[in-house]
DNA sequence: CGACGTATCGTATAGATCTT
DNA sequence: AAGATCTATACGATACGTCG
């Protein structure tokens, strides 16, 4: 039987397109797909794929896109984002579930400890952590600063935050006077420089604004 | 005017997330 | 999993509106 008569016929989801007699078929798959398959698919004895790699591929963890079938352990992921994504999202899982165990608390606060002491004993290296803990708080503010949203929803914790604060140190008739104490001592330590900065011109700039606004 | 009450800021630390 | 980095929270200091 000449090899050409294999047009037409259909293995697993290929039906073969073009036969030019060699060891390969060109086939279009149910999906759509064309492409170049072993002419082993068409013996009763193939155990293989009979599919093109979309159809036998699985979706991204992340996005759910569908990742080509390469015959190998398929991967997770569809692209280096979506690698990334995955990685971060498991780590953040396994976090949920070991941050309350015993062993966790102790490694996180030995690595805490062996921070302090190198840079107790490296103040060059201190300086440039806590330089680098600056610099990072000075970016999430201007995020914050430029998307209102973000701001708001700070603000708004803040706020919950400081009621929380204010109400207990009322409730605590020591901590309370200690508080009064402290804004009274603030308070009369002022130069006279800066109280007229604060009271007056502040007073009076305060007013003036206020006129504009009404 | 001085003092009080509260809002906001700055910084250290705790907690969460990302990278290696 | 460890270590690095980023974000949230705590808290004292400061700023400012308001009241007696």
């Amino acid at each position: 039987m000449p090899k050409s008569d294999r047009i037409g016929q259909t293995f697993g989801k290929l039906t073969v397109i073009a036969d030019h007699g060699g060891a390969q078929l060109h086939c279009r798959c149910e999906c759509g797909r064309e492409g170049i398959y072993s002419r082993a698919i068409t013996k009763p004895s193939y155990r293989g794929p009979k599919a093109c790699p979309w159809c036998l591929g699985s979706p991204c963890e992340e996005c759910d896109t569908i990742i080509p079938n390469k015959g190998r352990m398929p991967a997770k992921t569809c692209s280096e984002a979506c690698r990334v994504a995955r990685a971060n999202r498991r780590e953040r899982e396994r976090y949920e579930r070991i941050k309350d165990t015993e062993h966790f608390r102790a490694t996180r606060a030995a690595y805490l400890e062996r921070l302090a002491s190198l840079m107790d004993a490296y103040p060059e290296l201190a300086e440039s952590i806590r330089e680098d803990h600056r610099r990072a708080v000075r970016a999430w503010r201007e995020r914050q600063m430029s998307d209102s949203v973000l701001r708001a929803c700070y603000l708004e914790a803040h706020r919950q935050r400081e009621a929380k604060r204010l109400e207990h140190i009322r409730s605590d008739p020591e901590a309370y006077t200690e508080h009064l104490r402290r804004q009274r001592e603030w308070y009369h330590s002022l130069s006279d420089a800066d109280y007229h900065r604060i009271f007056v011109e502040g007073r009076e700039e305060r007013a003036l604004r206020k006129n504009r606004r009404e």
